[in-house]
DNA sequence: AGAGGTTGCGAAAACGTTTTCGTGTTGAAA
DNA sequence: TTTCAACACGAAAACGTTTTCGCAACCTCT
């Protein structure tokens, strides 16, 4: 078993002090080009790479990202993931990725273990019961000791830093606009609580569409789900009630959970009931029929933050207070799950 | 904006030395209970917490552990991702994730990066371009530096290491047998090419299940994918044929393409054809109808892999070069998309 | 009172780097 | 021969910890 070898060995070895290893590995022109060649050949020989755990200490730079999630099974997460690492490869970092599980607790752990200094910034999305208990002074926190950190989907308005969303409230007005020229009047939404920010945004663009064609909203047609395992029971009623004609659902679960609880009670989609969900994820692309839906393009949402970030950590120069929000885009992506009234 | 607080600050603030705070935050009996209080009081109101750098730079640990994977998309990473990080973090470490995108020289890339001090070991799943060239030295490199890795899913035998798999061959085996317990005979195959480990052991366990109930292999029944972007044609002339009342496919985007293409063949699924797919992923179980296949629990893999790489961090005590490999159960989840002949 | 033990604390080394500054040797110019 | 610059290198500090060792001061026995 070898080692990994020290500027210190090489020195001792080569008989010479450590800092003359050191600059001669960085072609440092006080060093005679004998000596720098020599060690330059002894460092390849034995597979020299400097520690990176003492550039970070001496440096004060990990060049690592932290990444909070709420979970990493779920497809949109796992894009974004993608994306930010893309973009911290790159530019020479790495990521460290720790999930919240939806708890308001797991996040605060792991945001205090990574602001030991293991990380130079933070990309997050908040967990679900942070959201509800609106507490966020474990972010303030970090940001107040000096490391960047960068909301995406999920974010708050209670704390100042950068942030990444789609526009969730426009992405859905235009989904059920779209419901709406197709000839539907009667458009039921399948959302979450409101507490989940995007589930709330998505819900007054629903509301919405329809006012601004001026037909009513009946709060029957609207299903809030809490727990996700069993959402079946609502859905069901809903479907059974015969009142809708088309739905939005405010995610893919939703959206195809629907669509098999249509189909167990002989409603045809999109024959019997148009259907439009949101995320294009994995389920949308191969279910059948497969499912129209908004399309939050998570790599791009990653790459962003990640670039967000990196920018911040990369400009040092005296704290730049102006924080944006970026918007990414989306767009409807129509399959075969909508028809024309 | 409040800075994080070292040790040398408390010190120079309370006008003690460096050793003495130190010890007093950890409780030292050679520190007075008046200093150590005093100390300890101050340390709170400051919130000091260790620099995780400057420890791990002492201790000579990072508490991290580096993931290698070909992909993040891709359910059954995901889950294998999220119990690692289970473990991890029921263990006190955090978890690098790198993703090599399925090539070889980012797999490299990664690993040399990482090995560098910046994590105590790794955990990875082989990318496809390094399952073909099978050359595995980088591996070896850091397993000779003293970096316990454990491999899981795609792995090799020329590396010597802890590994986690599942017996695909055995699955597969159970699922060809269920097909011709359910009494069919023409079974077909759809798999990778050879050079993916997991898929030339699942197309072993096909063809002994059809030769241990006596029926010979169809060369014509078996259709092996190269590119997964355009495997359409293929199957398109496999189900063509109509020479196959079953398909076996040793993942979920073969056998959810097939249904789709059988639909547009008017074949239904499973009164024309039965399909079992591999992986259970969110699209056997979302897809219509839903697809019976051989689950590979993904987060039992991660938790395993990394139990059996923190004991081996923890072991310490002079390497014990014995590495096991063990095998995760796999078991038949029966859906809709089979029936009896 | 002297010997020996305990108590409470500080100095310094160590982990592996980078970088600033100092210094001795050489060569050339005066 | 003296003076000064250029050259080539080493010592040491710094990043933030933990830990070993040393050393005073005090206390307790004979």
């Amino acid at each position: 078993m070898r080692k990994k070898v020290t500027l210190k060995q090489i020195a001792k070895e080569l008989d010479v002090s450590i800092s003359t290893v050191s600059k001669s590995l960085r072609d440092s022109h006080e060093i005679s080009e004998d000596t720098r060649l020599k060690v330059q050949a002894f460092a390849k020989l034995y597979n020299y790479k400097p520690n990176n755990i003492a550039l970070s200490l001496k440096n004060k730079k990990t060049k690592t990202i932290g990444i909070i999630i709420p979970e990493i099974v779920h497809h949109f997460f796992a894009t974004v993931i993608s994306g930010i690492e893309q973009v911290a490869n790159e530019n020479g970092y790495n990521v460290i990725v720790c999930l919240s599980d939806e708890s308001f607790d797991k996040e605060v752990i792991n945001l205090e273990m990574l602001a030991n200094g293991s990380t130079d910034g933070f990309i997050m999305s908040l967990s679900k019961e942070t959201q509800q208990k609106r507490d966020f002074h474990h972010i303030q926190e970090v940001i107040n000791q000096g490391m960047p950190v960068v909301l995406f989907d999920r974010v708050t308005n209670d704390v100042f830093c950068d942030k990444v969303i789609i526009d969730d409230k426009q992405a859905a007005f235009d989904a059920v606009q779209f419901l709406i020229e197709k000839g539907f009047q009667k458009i039921a939404l399948i959302t979450t609580v409101d507490y989940v920010s995007v589930g709330k945004l998505r819900t007054d663009g629903y509301k919405e569409a329809l006012k601004s064609n001026h037909i009513t909203v009946d709060e029957e047609l609207i299903v809030k789900i809490e727990d996700i395992d069993n959402c079946s029971l609502k859905i069901e009623k809903l479907i059974q009630s015969q009142k809708c004609e088309a739905i939005f659902a405010v995610n893919e679960l939703f959206a195809v959970t629907a669509i098999k609880i249509a189909a167990q009670n002989n409603l045809k989609v999109p024959d019997d009931i148009s259907v439009i969900g949101f995320t294009d994820g994995i389920i949308s692309q191969f279910s059948t029929p497969s499912i129209s839906t908004v399309s939050q393009n998570g790599i791009k949402m990653g790459r962003k933050s990640a670039q967000m970030l990196i920018d911040r950590l990369e400009l040092e120069d005296e704290e730049n207070e102006q924080y944006t929000t970026e918007i990414i885009e989306t767009n409807l992506i129509i399959r075969e799950s909508t028809t024309t009234k």
